[in-house]
DNA sequence: CACTTGACCTGTCCGC
DNA sequence: TGCGGACAGGTCAAGT
């Protein structure tokens, strides 16, 4: 589900909405999306101050004082959103896309000082939060494996190529879905660079010309960033840290168009299967 | 080793 | 309406 945008913007949210403010409890509903011994867990943040959210590929920290930091993948399906002050005690925004909280799909939820309550909701269950110790984060296995950021100004398009190297014997599409070579792209992204760019995503990488890949890198930035702007992609569970759905979607191209006309040459979209995946094509712009 | 497939879950949609 | 099957934005382990 969230790819960059959508992680992006929910740390944008939250970083507006529960920063210095103050844990008082937790709540697991679902041991499985929070694996750890829960009165651990509670033990150990009860009390802290949040300091700072950042990100990194499709992964969300939540520091806090007592040097540890909530550790979160939203997965296919999660959700953060925050409850509090104005609509405390009221139900809910008028505009948020989800109703009461807790319901049915909320794992976990922290209490915080104020009154105000975060709610990790996930239907499918393959989210988490794992809690570390801060100075730990960076030596996480995981973490380290992640390629670059692509929206950060070390990302140049000679790096991507550089990248893309790692993946010469697979096509294009699974490459780029690849959180090694670069993180953050998901199915969303991978589709709409590469309708961008005008690559057939099954084309192998070690096809692709130095000049094709410097037009892929120009995409995937721009279709990062403006996603970003208008809050990342809604297309079935993703809200922000208020509740309220993105907006890329009305601005996509290719992706879940199929059967629609093609803005760029009039054609038919179509859905084909690549690496697994469902992938949405321009079949006139987007050939071997 | 490089790469592909299935599994993890719940919910929805589509065809019969 | 009911029921089975395919599919859904991510990532691993297990397979080839």
């Amino acid at each position: 589900m969230p790819e960059l945008p959508e992680v992006e913007t929910v740390r944008i949210g939250l970083q507006e909405l529960i920063v210095g403010k103050t844990i008082e409890s937790v709540t697991v509903y679902e041991s499985k999306s929070l694996p750890a011994p829960p009165h651990d867990v509670a033990a150990f943040v009860r009390g802290a101050t949040i300091t700072a959210i950042s990100r990194r590929a499709k992964v969300l920290l939540v520091q806090l004082s007592t040097n540890y930091t909530f550790v979160i993948h939203l997965k296919m399906t999660g959700q953060l959103v925050y409850r509090g002050e104005s609509n405390f005690g009221a139900g809910h925004p008028n505009d948020s896309l989800i109703g009461e909280l807790p319901d049915r799909s909320t794992r976990v939820s922290l209490q915080l000082s104020n009154g105000g309550v975060l709610y990790f909701n996930d239907q499918r269950k393959f989210g988490w939060i794992k809690l570390f110790p801060t100075t730990e984060i960076p030596f996480i296995d995981f973490m380290q494996a992640y390629g670059p950021e692509p929206l950060e100004a070390a990302f140049t398009t000679d790096v991507l190529y550089d990248r893309l190297q790692r993946r010469r014997r697979t096509n294009i599409k699974a490459a780029l879905l690849d959180q090694t070579v670069l993180a953050g792209i998901g199915n969303i992204y991978a589709d709409e660079a590469l309708w961008g760019a005008k690559i057939y995503p099954k084309t192998l990488v070690q096809e692709l010309t130095k000049k094709q890949v410097d037009l892929l890198w120009q995409e995937i930035r721009f279709v990062l960033a403006l996603s970003i702007e208008k809050g990342g992609s809604t297309d079935r569970n993703y809200v922000n840290a208020e509740g309220k759905r993105g907006s890329y979607i009305d601005f996509a191209r290719v992706f879940r168009r199929e059967g629609k006309d093609c803005p760029r040459c009039g054609s038919e979209i179509i859905k084909m299967r690549v690496a697994g995946r469902g992938t949405h094509i321009c079949p006139t712009c987007q050939v071997l």
